[in-house]
DNA sequence: GTGGATGCAAACGCTTTGCAGGTTT
DNA sequence: AAACCTGCAAAGCGTTTGCATCCAC
């Protein structure tokens, strides 16, 4: 399996362009296996257990190249500093405006979405990032 | 009219549990005559002008007085810096995915906002903000 | 008079950058 | 060999904080 995963990103680098490095490597491993939208910090601290030389400054580069590259995308954010969306599935978020927590809600779920592909002053639409601000369950 | 800007002023602030200053009343002004999502230094830029005097940290400890207080509202950021919402009206943003620009699009003209008040999970709803991503007219 | 507000400067957290040395292509 | 990547340390930006002074209530 090891080659199997190690042949995929091979793949995928040459896919997005992209050089492939032993950290970017273990990286890209290790934001795969986390869900919600883990901070710099956070992934950082993961790959360390990896490779203990690692530098915060080679991680923030290569959560940049990788949403640049289209790898992973970028989410709009409530939080404070840069988060990666890692749940690939189209969806949406739910914003407690108390305390902050945010909940995926998968498109089918929310039912709202418009098939606009044009809006007025010519604007066109690529997709519809939704929040829902609100009471989370424990905030009610 | 200087006297009834004061006066709504001054009740603004007791509505909103708040003393009056001079530095407070000018920061509301200027931000009332903004339009957009002004950055705390682009508020800071014109503050300056009627109050040269005026420390930055000022204006920041101020926007966030407004916010908590519920006089302006605070956007989510696409922006790398805290926005205040100066548009009054039900809307929503529009973001290009080129250029990064907002701009601001009715409930109305969108027209894909749901009812629901309650979603999956037990998720109270106060409020949808919904961001469309994709190409402004110049981008295209 | 007392609590809150201001202005200043220093501190802060997150992120980016410059550069020397090493790795990938 | 050329281009690119890494790690380190320093710098950068936006924002917050501590504190002495000052103002609103």
């Amino acid at each position: 399996m090891q080659v199997t995963a190690a042949k995929s990103f091979r793949d995928l680098c040459a896919e997005h362009g992209i050089a492939v490095t032993h950290q970017r490597q273990v990286l890209y491993e290790v934001m795969q296996g986390m869900s919600g939208h883990p901070s710099p910090e956070e992934v950082y601290a993961r790959v360390k257990k990896k490779i203990p030389a690692i530098s915060l400054a080679t991680v923030y580069k290569n959560i940049h190249l990788f949403v640049e590259s289209g790898v992973f995308r970028k989410m709009s954010m409530h939080h404070g500093s840069v988060r990666v969306e890692m749940n690939s599935e189209a969806h949406h978020h739910m914003v407690c405006s108390k305390c902050k927590a945010i909940t995926d809600i998968g498109e089918q779920e929310l039912g709202l979405v418009s098939k606009r592909t044009r809006l007025p002053g010519g604007f066109l639409v690529e997709r519809y990032a939704v929040d829902v601000i609100g009471l989370c369950p424990k905030c009610q």
